[in-house]
DNA sequence: GCTATAGTTAGCAACATGACTAAGTATGAA
DNA sequence: TTCATACTTAGTCATGTTGCTAACTATAGC
């Protein structure tokens, strides 16, 4: 079962950011450099660069450089860790459920005349 | 389409820390009273309320107050536009390979004699 | 070789976060 | 009424995050 996950504290904290949630759908569509990636949201490079270098670390983007430009490109599946987080999560409240209903059941059974 | 988002931040950043994770794991079992939450995590009371409140603040849990004792629960469905982002991506990313492989099928019927 | 381009590094300021202690409030029980 | 319980509030502190500027490096094109 889950444990210690501090990659999914990474993720999540990632994701936790407009400008890096706009990055990533952005690679979604394919690989960019940084300055395209740099270029709608209007900040530094260094800034950018920041952003990207959260992103890697937390297994979301890869990136190579080719001569001067470096290209960045999404990780398939690394949102499946969040993914199953949060899965889990509605399986534990579903199973609860069920077993409240199971109660309700027996009680109104243990009613009957 | 997704626009602005400040909540889907919000919910993010407050899945980012382990603490909060494990919170909602216990409330996902059924509602709980502040000192059961804060027991297993060996924090002070103040801290413990601290990230409730982000909790709170991030629509993940309700809580209200009966007596002296303040009892918390979890949002059902709170965590549907972080799973809703996260299924928006991965569409991006399949539509993105269903088009690369159609470019790739007519790049590979047109060479054919 | 010179110059523009594309990153990169270093360092800083402002603010946010996560922990704490100390002191206060409100309620249930004796 | 008095006391213990269950928070609650206020305030502090260390660290982390996000933005910036300035200065540097490396490569492509002429």
């Amino acid at each position: 079962m889950t444990k210690y996950e501090p990659d999914l504290s990474r993720l999540f904290h990632a994701l936790a950011d407009p400008t890096r949630r706009a990055m990533v759908t952005r690679l979604a569509r394919g690989p960019a450099p940084v300055s395209d990636l740099a270029e709608p949201t209007g900040l530094r490079l260094p800034t950018v660069l920041r952003h990207l270098a959260v992103l890697e670390e937390a297994g979301l983007i890869t990136s190579a450089k080719d001569g001067r430009v470096r290209t960045c490109a999404i990780v398939p599946e690394s949102l499946a860790p969040a993914r199953s987080w949060i899965d889990e999560q509605r399986a534990l409240w579903e199973d609860r459920f069920d077993r409240l209903d199971a109660y309700v059941t027996q009680a109104m059974r243990e009613t009957e005349t």
